[in-house]
DNA sequence: CTGTTAGCGCGTTCAC
DNA sequence: GTGAACGCGCTAACAG
């Protein structure tokens, strides 16, 4: 039922060693016997055990993708994301071996555990910027690519967009319709792209003229109710706000929730723009106002790097940030006037 | 840096394979020697590789996920079903790879796919009812587990929720409010699920002595362009209807544009009803009243079931379905008198 | 050009 | 109780 390699080289009459070297491609082989080879090869519907395979080779197809935080994996942009994975690395043969957080809590160091597997390199996603690991992954030889945590070594490198520019651009916009007092409802700062999304929030007002003012920023965790509860608060204790950035579309959710209770309308009261362009930010009411993050993309980009890191003992990693699209629908409009 | 069995025998002074047995709880080993050996595996934090051992043993622990068709992914619910699975994978010490559609269009038998990357059993989801392969792993030895797709094997079993049921009791519940007019927009009958939510539409009906309406079903795609498209048919055709039932919350939130374009409002002239209870499901305005798949619980399910069927040979499967909830928000109201 | 030998890391006979 | 020898499926050195 299942074909080796042994079965191939009885049934074409020659030594496993030159099947071996025949259908690799080897050039120290008889085209005429290749041929034979290959014919059986086929007609057995050979396909060499990878697993026995990379023992030996000690060079590996397999990409492992840890989703640490239960969080993050609810969050939509996770399934993108590993569409965008998958859908590369199978065009490299490579496979996607997903770890959970639990996998990691086990206490086997995160190195040792991706050699058991057979893991020949790691795409992280969801890690705090405060982990100790980041530090370690560093110095480290195993190949690694982090999602949205800057990290610079010789074989770790990472993937994100410009946070900071499409902040900017969506305070362009809100610039545009007139607001000059706006607010910002950020994601906790332990996340990087939190860090990123407040300086490009201050470069933006800075840009414009617009002075920075802490009273106008809150940082919330990316959950609803800290929308709800950001939105309740800037609203509240500056009144003279007319327009409110959220670095999250689930969080800018919670503060159209809140709003609205409120008895504001918008965009005509108050205009709104998100983060991420999640699907329901079409589907709300009014539509959101977000800055868009192709996470397929992100997805593709990570394993055309971590694959170039496995397959490359000389690539050098170069940080390549993806840009954002700002998606303007029916949250944000004209300040009153 | 990465420690072997051999280093461990090495350092305890011990044979290569009493150290094997030692550690994997033989009792032909004496205690004293293995408290020494655990010891020491443990100081060099020792772990057998996967790899090596799957080769040697023929058992296997990675188990394989295949998300076919692009769309499936797209949609919310593959990240709590991925969720799920790896959680309840993990606490059995299994690993889980994932594949795209594309690892299947290759034409590698599926079966030998499997066997070359180490997959001892395969979960299966976006299958289409009109796949031939159904009928291929129902006869098959290898271990399998559908979702939402029927299979009824030595080997072979699926775990999906009670469609039917779900829609009975939202259909009570709206009939409960005074509807007797309800229309269905369901997706493509390929799924089987939608065939299954259709067979529970007419069910509902029948309970409460309303006769069932070929006008008042609508087949789209389970895009949210199908539900707005579902919503205008529908009420075009049949303007006495006072609800609608919607088989996917995507395609209810297409159905909720349409209507609120055309000048209905909701739940005042008209109510809707979704399926999945999606995260933008509570975000949507009015929310919508829904019936709630947890996926989550279906990923733990598949895995604890895939598990069984690859570690015990007699394990006979048995299926068993999850109920649906019906979460009850703004979409939904009194009939207009 | 081709086959023999060796070994990847591990588990499993079978002697001792 | 313990260890030597063998094999899983495959590739890599070395002969010839």
């Amino acid at each position: 039922m299942i074909v080796t390699i042994r079965d191939v080289a009885k049934k074409a009459g020659y030594s496993i060693t030159t099947v071996s070297r025949a259908l690799n491609g080897f050039d120290d082989v008889n085209e005429e016997t290749r041929a034979k080879i290959m014919a059986v090869a086929k007609e057995l519907n050979y396909q060499p055990n990878r697993v026995a395979r990379s023992l030996v080779t000690k060079t590996v197809n397999t990409i492992g993708l840890f989703v640490l935080g239960r969080s993050s994996f609810q969050q939509g942009f996770i399934a993108d994301l590993v569409s965008g994975l998958i859908d590369e690395a199978s065009t490299h043969d490579f496979d996607l071996l997903i770890f959970g957080t639990q996998s990691l809590k086990a206490g086997l160091p995160f190195q040792q555990l991706c050699h058991q597997r057979g893991v020949g390199g790691a795409v992280i996603t969801g890690l705090k910027i405060t982990d100790p690991i980041i530090a370690e992954l560093e110095d480290s030889p195993f190949p690694t690519v982090l999602i949205d945590v800057p990290i610079n070594g010789p074989k770790a490198t990472y993937v994100t967009f410009d946070n900071q520019k499409g902040m900017v651009q969506a305070l362009d916009h809100l610039y545009d319709l007139g607001h000059r007092k706006i607010g910002f409802i950020n994601g906790h700062l332990e996340a990087w792209v939190c860090r990123e999304r407040l300086a490009g929030y201050k470069k933006g007002l800075a840009k414009h003229g617009l002075t920075y003012n802490k009273a106008y920023v809150y940082n919330g965790n990316f959950s609803k109710e800290s929308g709800r509860a950001g939105a309740k608060e800037l609203i509240k204790k500056n009144p003279e706000l007319t327009a409110l950035m959220v670095a999250s579309d689930l969080m800018a959710a919670g503060a159209l929730e809140e709003l609205t209770a409120m008895g504001y309308a918008l965009p005509e009261d108050l205009s709104l723009v998100g983060f991420d362009d999640q699907t329901f930010a079409a589907l709300t009411s009014p539509a959101l106002t977000t800055i868009k993050q192709d996470e397929y993309l992100l997805g593709r980009l990570a394993a055309e790097n971590i694959i170039k890191l496995i397959n490359d003992p000389g690539y050098l990693p170069e940080i390549k940030t993806l840009t954002t699209n700002l998606v303007i629908r029916q949250s944000t409009g004209p300040v009153k006037s």
